[in-house]
DNA sequence: TCAAAAGTGTTTTGGTTACACCCATGC
DNA sequence: GCATGGGTGTAACCAAAACACTTTTGA
């Protein structure tokens, strides 16, 4: 539990640096075991989580300081980051929260003040990220996208949103270099579109289709080790794939 | 040219009134004549255009500011109108403007401070728009897209991600009701959507591919009175329009 | 040796592109 | 009547979907 006197410090601090009614959300995607997950913070002063935030710096642009505040809480930097939509409905704020609106005089308190929110989705490595926990949490961790626990604010709809934007970027960008590891085979990259798409698909139209974007590399070596036959080893073309990112794989008209 | 007591007047005002720190621009496009057009707004204070665009109240949600702003400028109201991007450089404020910062001490001037402004785009139906400047300009009118004016501020970044963004959404979503009048010919809805791609379209298979997508009512009636051969009347079916808005027009995967 | 996973190919199909022909109207 | 724009149909093409066969490996 955070005390009143650590909010009013936490708040005159964030008073100075920080833009107020501006706030930063990070949908921050990972993929391990078969599985979507999606990095969340389990809060001390309310009973539910949220996803990593923060706010931005007077003087910093804010793709810079959702960079910053995703780097804080996983030690990455450098990684797929896009905005998505805001958020700007008038009570997504923590006046409803004693703990955020009592214990502090409304005014004093930056942090129950209305904020708009820009919602940013980020995907990572999970075995680079170390989920870390802010301030305010007393947990960070990744959670399954299947097993998601109860949500904070309006931070269920931030996913949501979030979710389906990932859905439609799927179908005319290549995604994946931010995902998976550095060398990986077909089927495991197949499971990942499977699992953020959330249906099957043809394993033998899914490899064609991916190696007609040209954005991957066939290593010569196999994954070993598992039962039955062993697959290739594949590394995503750099190149090529930042190239797909700006063009686009398909175009309409 | 605003006086230093105007200025003064109408940010003590906005103090009270709206939200720090975020603005909101909007890029409203028209159709007329075979040409697509943009609102814009010529400074009274500076050498330039801009667009249309305005701040958040207080305990008021974005999308209706939004809306507000966009009914102020132009007397329209319920139209097509969607955030697209934020724009959050440190930069994009008038402290460079003489006018803007020294006029009045930088702190009191609302207009100087950093503001990260969320860009929306409308479509509007060129005939409905009524263009009505604001205070700080002295004209608000249509301007062609191949004949545009030098823009103030990021507000050309502005325009062309707007413009970037209504091409995209042509591939997967019906446009055309709000920037339409209620009848049209096909020859002139395809006007329009070669107007958006920049290019030039096979006659008949777009009259196929729209007529395919079931958002088109044939009328009985023809457009009499222009040479040549009369061309029928279409109109759009809202019911299927509304929900080919939703679902897309297709589907990758 | 057999089930299960992976590699590689072919057929089919549906949508898009390209193109041809006919009709109406004003000059 | 003829140039121009508009309505309608069809062949060619291509990419995605559906599907079959072979290979490898551990149990």
């Amino acid at each position: 539990m955070l005390t009143k006197e650590e909010l009013e410090e936490y708040s005159a601090e964030a008073i100075e640096i920080y833009l107020d009614h501006i706030s930063i959300d990070c949908v921050v995607f990972g993929f391990h075991e078969g599985q979507m997950k999606v990095l969340m913070l389990k809060s001390k002063n309310e009973d539910g989580w949220q996803l990593p935030g923060g706010f931005v710096q007077k003087r910093e642009p804010i793709d810079v300081a959702a960079n910053r505040i995703l780097a804080t809480r996983t030690g990455i930097d450098e990684v797929f980051l896009q905005q998505f939509h805001v958020f700007g409905a008038p009570d997504r704020n923590r006046q409803h929260n004693e703990m955020y609106a009592d214990m502090v005089a409304k005014e004093k308190n930056f942090f129950a003040h209305r904020f708009i929110s820009i919602g940013y989705y980020a995907l990572v490595d999970f075995f680079d990220a170390i989920p870390t926990p802010d301030e305010f949490s007393e947990i960070c961790t990744w959670r399954d996208l299947n097993d998601l626990p109860p949500f904070l604010l309006d931070h269920e709809l931030i996913f949501t949103t979030a979710l389906d934007t990932l859905r439609l970027q799927l179908s005319y960008q290549p995604i994946g270099y931010n995902l998976m590891p550095k060398e990986f085979t077909m089927p495991e990259l197949q499971k990942l579109y499977e699992t953020i798409l959330g249906k099957k698909l043809d394993r033998r139209n899914f490899q064609r289709r991916m190696l007609g974007f040209g954005i991957l590399n066939k290593l010569p070596q196999t994954r070993k080790g598992g039962a039955h036959k062993a697959p290739y080893l594949y590394s995503f073309d750099l190149e090529n794939y930042q190239a797909a990112l700006k063009e686009g794989l398909k175009s309409g008209w």
